[in-house]
RNA sequence: GCUCCGAUAGUGUAGCACGGCCAAUCAUGCAGGACUCUCACUCCUGCGACUGGGGUUCGAAUCCCCAUCGGAGCACCA
């Protein structure tokens, strides 16, 4: 069959070859012209987001969960973006859920709790509702008692290291066939605080025979008799729900419809499809995506981030060296170039490692035509101009948008980089940008001469054009994620204060304060 | 040890469910050029990839198998 196929097929492949695309145009034209429009619009690329696996007119529930034990990382970020981007384009409801069931190894931090809803907030990423697990915990109570008295759940005694055996030989452990009354009288002692910690944990029954190792019947409950960091939980527990316990209740309980998250979890949606089936309950539509690495921070973890800052290594979580939203807040990287970014991302499975010159290109894009233009000079020489007569200058503040001018007084003396008087020698010319040009008469100390305002003349003698700052201008110290950089600055930047303005031939930088010195954040190049 | 994922230019990403419209999309990066009184912006040009090997097929980035590499789970962490 096949073989006599083949020579038909290539002789057809033959006579499409013979004609060309126009000539095969106008015969569709002839026989079909209602296709002639498809031919147009065909393999347009679908920009941002794949489509969500959507049924009929369904408003989608999505949620975002973290831990708070410290503030949102970039990382963090991707969940936010996404899962509430979805929403907006299916409509339904975004949630913000706080898994916070361990007081003691990922301990809350208090603050938390705000960051994360103000990020999301500043993200534009208002969430519909906001959950806190450990405001729930008699809701978990409920269905572990209904799981045991279904004898689909058990209190295991075993050391762990014993569990581990039992489960590494697929065999069950002597705990997991007692009677569900039995069972029920252990479990009541347990939250009764009757039992230590480590001695007793609520397991799950799954098939302790599965060939997958990480579905052998997994915990739902541990003992913990540490308070809970907040005041309103504090000590009134001592029994608390593992990750795939609780984040199983309440996705269900939340009427979640699609769940996006980390590969990582990937084990948890087959552990947890376990109490879905018992509890007659349909597990939502789960995506994947894979670890983001930037290029420019190394590893890091929360906790040891918050070591070194109590250490005084950082100055704070909004220091601009860290992988923090707080900390792209405050440097000037605005809520749509990060939303962007991560949208273009996608979710795909695979690890990657991406860099920041990606986030900030389109940050870029953003402030370049809002940000204002003003010169910082960075350690600053002075530069005499021995025959100046004082002026005054008035450079735009805008090379294209029309939004007025500064105004800088210039006497006999300005400031200029050292980096640029390096290049200098006697005899060099150079303009100095929208004020005038300079011959070089000594270089120690650094004198020039005034010869001439014309820009022609620059361009015809190819002078390299440099910017400088009076003397009479401010104190600027810039902090950037590579150092800190001080020098001087134009005095009109102190009206710039929380804006984003372009030093030239240095960058974009957040004004952060003007008290005293200016403080400016590096936002990038 | 057992189990589960994944692999497209330097970096991300589209295409893969349904094999031919793919000598492979877009962005970023890099190189060159135009514009510019900034090393910014904008514009133009160029560079650059289907991990390897088998198989199925007239035809494979796309389907199957193996290998390699990378990641993850087997917690009384989230």
């Amino acid at each position: 069959m096949a073989k006599e196929v083949g020579p038909v097929i290539q002789e057809i492949l033959a006579e499409v070859a013979r004609k060309t695309p126009e000539e095969w145009q106008a015969r569709l034209e002839a026989i079909a012209p209602e296709l002639i429009e498809e031919l147009n619009t065909k393999k347009e690329p679908d920009k941002g987001l794949k489509a969500l696996d959507v049924e009929e007119g369904q408003q989608v529930v999505m949620r975002f969960a973290p831990n708070p034990n410290g503030p949102p990382t970039l990382g963090s970020t991707r969940g936010i973006v996404v899962n509430s981007e979805y929403v907006k384009k299916y409509g339904g409801k975004f949630i913000i859920r706080f898994d916070d069931t361990d007081p003691q190894t990922k301990r809350p931090m208090l603050e938390a709790y705000d960051w994360y809803v103000d990020d999301c907030k500043w993200l534009g990423a208002d969430p519909d509702e906001i959950v806190i697990a450990s405001d729930r915990i008699p809701m978990y109570y409920d269905y572990a008692r209904k799981l045991i008295e279904m004898g689909k759940a058990y209190v295991c005694f075993c050391d762990g290291a014993d569990f581990k055996k039992f489960k590494d030989a697929k065999e069950a452990c002597p705990h997991r066939d007692v009677s569900p009354e039995e069972n029920l009288m252990h479990w009541d002692k347990m939250l009764a605080g009757e039992y230590e910690e480590k001695s007793a944990v609520l397991r799950i029954k799954t098939d302790i025979t599965h060939k997958d190792p990480a579905l052998r019947d997994f915990g739902a409950f541990r003992i913990v008799k540490v308070p809970h960091p907040r005041p309103e939980v504090d000590d009134k527990y001592c029994v608390w729900p593992l990750l795939d316990f609780e984040g199983a209740i309440e996705d269900h309980e939340l009427g979640m419809t699609h769940i996006i998250r980390g590969k990582d979890l990937m084990d948890s949606e087959k552990r947890q499809t376990y109490i879905y089936n018992y509890l007659g309950w349909k597990y939502p539509k789960t995506t994947h995506w894979g670890r983001v690495k930037m290029h420019e921070f190394g590893k890091f973890s929360t906790s040891a981030l918050r070591k070194a800052i109590e250490d005084g290594e950082y100055s704070g979580w909004d220091d601009p060296r860290l992988p923090t939203l707080r900390a792209m807040r405050r440097r000037g990287i605005l809520p749509e170039a990060i939303r962007k970014f991560f949208i273009e991302m996608g979710v795909g499975e695979t690890d990657i490692s991406i860099s920041m010159d990606t986030l900030y290109a389109e940050n870029r894009k953003l402030i370049d035509p809002v940000a204002n233009r003003y010169f910082f000079v960075w350690d600053p020489v002075e530069i005499e101009i021995t025959d100046a007569e004082p002026c005054t200058v008035n450079p735009s503040l805008h090379p294209t948008e029309d939004r007025g001018c500064r105004e800088i007084d210039v006497a006999d003396k300005v400031y200029i980089c050292s980096e640029d008087a390096e290049k200098l020698q006697v005899g060099s010319k150079l303009r100095l940008k929208d004020l005038f040009n300079l011959e070089v008469i000594s270089m120690e100390p650094l004198q020039a001469k005034h010869i001439g305002d014309s820009i022609e003349s620059v361009k015809k003698e190819k002078m390299r054009i440099i910017h400088w700052a009076p003397m009479d201008g401010v104190p600027v110290r810039v902090l950037s994620p590579d150092g800190e950089f001080t020098g001087i600055g134009e005095k009109q930047v102190t009206t710039e204060l929380d804006k984003i303005v372009q030093f030239e031939r240095f960058g974009f930088c957040r004004i952060d304060s003007v008290d005293g010195d200016v403080v400016a954040y590096y936002t990038h190049k």
